[in-house]
DNA sequence: GGTTGACCTGAAATGCGTTTCATAGTTTAT
DNA sequence: ATAAACTATGAAACGCATTTCAGGTCAACC
């Protein structure tokens, strides 16, 4: 592989006017122009990214930080983050960190390290501290919602969108309503699960252990929701669920058990995935795409501005709709 | 941020030192090297990734190649790379190329470029002979059948799978079969065609034109092959899906049509997405998570064998079994 | 006693492109 | 006519860590 000082040789210029032709500066003879793109064209020539990326102190890569990427709601935020990203001609790099902490540090040092210019955290399973720790070494953007002063952050209202939620399902006559979540100890579930609590306290019902189930993202995860729901004497007649395809395998097993949806009950998922269209479920718009190029655009923004110093952190609420489908029906009559 | 230099001086030693202190090599002093960390600890040093991988001629990263990540067939395959990437602390800079060859070139000249130390081809829109240019940069691994001397390759044999599904059928009585593909032009697909109109002869039918469905990958556009299907005044008795997410589509919009599965329509899927389970859905297991391993397996051997020149190419052909669920049955009786 | 080999260390070269600075020839403005 | 402002170019420094090479010490073995 030939390097920039073959090229000037051959060209029979310094490196500094090869340098001028690479990166387009004006001041450089057409005659010279021509001589160094032709020594380039015939030694097929290409510039070291690693020489570049040392030289010029950054690489134009970006660290996205998720557990995984098997779910409608990470590879949508991804495909956001990528869309954007290309158009801004950055790359990522991917680190998939199965919530482990660990895993979470390294990619961190991967911006301290110099190897990327930024980090788009989408889901976290590490404390706020460990990243606030690493943004002095650039860009640090949160798809969740946090008042550090140090981390940008795009976030839903999860707290809104539930009490929304909670409050269709009760205008329909529902009281003893259920929820499935994901995590029990991210913000997100915190703010579902207190909204949750809220409602049903407005209506005078108690909170039931029962009635929540955790550790709910999967469609056979769900459809297990729904068997263990069959024992109840007195099963919830509606259910909100945090993710779509849990939503989604509890209706299709609803469906092989002969449980009505609506009519027996009711079900609201959130995320709103392909498959949740054709099931008509309904569900919330959380475009996590959106949240995807937001997130990569506040990165941007944050880099630019960071002539002097570091640009300053932003924090971008995004809106949440509800879509209603068919999975929603008023509350049974006699219980 | 500091720099080895300024450790070297700090800790009294040659910058030498420090690096033989950084890359535990032999050979150097308890009491120096203490010096040297103890330098390193209060500086907080870390060595800057981007002059490493000049020096050292390799960056530990590696160049995954795909149309799209929403999709269980490739986050799966993403699944798998990233779960061996991560035991030899290979990290994964994700080329996301919707089929555009302009964007493949770019990400096979990351290769080039130096930016990754190897590629591996999800799937790809541009000829071979385009990644056979690059292959002489840096092994390349591309998880489709190719017999190019310079590729490796790990794939499934879809001609025998799609051979064996068209039997199934065939010995439940189906006679009037359609198929549902992804693309038409990629050497998968084609493969695939042949398998199914090899089949149809062999039984003495022709192929319809009308039975065959391009450009089905999501729920919706499995939806809408059923919806097209009802106006058919003989419809297929049994459909063949290339892919589960589309074949899922067929099944649930059937349900809602009338449409019983499988006394009226027999389906058969690919990839076994865990939705297909919930839904009974008979399929192959194509795991595209061990096609990911195996395929980071693979360029992991070639970089490591490459210390001349470069390792040998691989081929591995996997295994892709027929699982027999709920949505294949006899043919009905009356036509 | 002398040779061999293991252990330890640092100067300098290397990987490669960018950028600053100094120099010099040309215009343009005054 | 002369200062001011461009245009053009190369040498050298810089970003930073790795690696080779040469030189030196010390113990062990013949």
């Amino acid at each position: 592989m030939a390097n920039i000082r073959e090229i000037a040789a051959l060209a029979g210029v310094s490196v500094s006017t090869v340098s001028r032709v690479l990166n387009h500066h004006p001041y450089v003879a057409a005659d010279k122009r021509e001589a160094v793109l032709k020594a380039i064209h015939e030694l097929q020539y290409t510039p070291n990214r690693n020489a570049v990326n040392l030289a010029i102190g950054a690489t134009r890569m970006i660290g996205v930080i998720l557990p995984f990427t098997n779910h409608p709601y990470y590879s949508g935020m991804l495909e956001g983050i990528s869309a954007h990203a290309l158009e801004h001609h950055y790359d990522i790099i991917l680190c998939q960190t199965n919530y482990d902490v660990a895993e979470e540090e390294r990619a961190l040092q991967m911006l301290r390290d110099k190897l990327v210019d930024g980090i788009i955290v989408c889901s976290k399973q590490g404390d706020w501290a460990l990243f606030e720790t690493y943004a002095s070494y650039g860009p640090i953007v949160v798809c969740e919602y946090t008042d550090s002063p140090y981390l940008s952050s795009v976030y839903a209202d999860f707290y809104k969108s539930t009490i929304e939620a909670m409050n269709t399902l009760i205008a329909e006559g529902h009281r003893r309503i259920g929820y499935c979540l994901g995590r029990t100890n991210s913000y997100n579930s915190q703010q579902r699960l207190a909204a949750y609590k809220a409602q049903l306290q407005s209506i005078g019902e108690e909170v039931r252990e029962e009635y929540c189930f955790f550790h709910c993202y999967h469609f056979d995860e769900g459809a297990e929701v729904l068997r263990s729901m069959l024992a109840f004497s007195k099963p919830p007649t509606a259910l909100l669920v945090a993710g779509d395809q849990a939503a989604c395998g509890i209706v299709i097993e609803a469906g092989k058990r002969g449980i009505q949806v609506p009519s027996d009950l009711s079900v609201i998922g959130f995320d709103n995935i392909p498959i949740a269209k054709v099931l008509e479920l309904s569900t919330f718009d959380y475009v996590s795409y959106d949240i995807g190029t937001t997130a990569f655009d506040t990165f941007y923004r944050q880099w630019e501005a960071q002539a002097a110093d570091s640009g300053p952190v932003e924090k971008h609420e995004l809106p949440c709709q509800i879509i209603a489908r068919s999975t929603v029906g008023p509350a049974p009559k006699k219980q």
